[in-house]
DNA sequence: TGAAATTATGTCGAATATGATATAATCTAA
DNA sequence: TTAGATTATATCATATTCGACATAATTTCA
């Protein structure tokens, strides 16, 4: 892996292995990373669809705007459980959520 | 909700709130859960085709034995990150994956 | 049967995610 | 431009999940 994506991943909080095990894990961990941006650029497509801000959805899931700025950001700290979570109660239709995962 | 049923998940160590709670955040819950279900299926499904032990999963995971079971079994301590890390790293094939996610 | 293998359950310290808060950065109209 | 609104980033205490271990329960098969 070259160095500058290295360092871009490891300053957002991303764990970089060393080359071997970046090798190894590649594959698996490409497509969970994947899986999540493609939920969180959902999460963010649908509020902005409203016309809601940040504040709103937190509002509407309990949680801080803080927290929903990071899930659109795809923050390694957001799970994809808080993702899914988030997405239903925001009523996303099964087919914006298929659109998502089949990126996977 | 019945209350046989709240106290089997509750022992099981899912938080169940009170009615006004569950009724809000039955739907969405219910899909979460659902949706982890399947992957957990998935999972055991995988493994059993491939003729292997909960214990050959852990070693390939980097996990243990009881962590597998539990992942098996729709443990709600396990998370949606877990399963599909978990599945990721099987080679889980798209298909596979991607249908026991659609079951949203 | 019953011993060995496999799976399930309970618990724990460590690691990680969470909502909250503060504040910086960016965008939006006027 | 600039004030107000919105979004991004940093940090924290708390809560939750993790792998590990012990051990119980179940299955397998000779």
């Amino acid at each position: 892996m070259e160095t500058a994506k290295r360092k871009r991943l490891e300053a957002k909080g991303w764990k970089v292995g060393d080359a071997a095990e970046w090798l190894k894990l590649a594959p698996e961990e490409a497509a969970y990373i994947e899986l999540k941006l493609s939920l969180c650029r959902a999460l963010r497509e649908r509020r902005i669809r409203k016309k809601l801000t940040q504040q709103d959805i937190a509002r509407i899931l309990g949680s801080s705007q803080s927290r929903v700025a990071k899930m659109e950001a795809g923050d390694p700290s957001v799970t994809l459980d808080l993702l899914v979570r988030s997405l239903l109660a925001l009523g996303s239709p099964k087919k914006k959520l298929e659109h998502a995962l089949l990126q996977v």
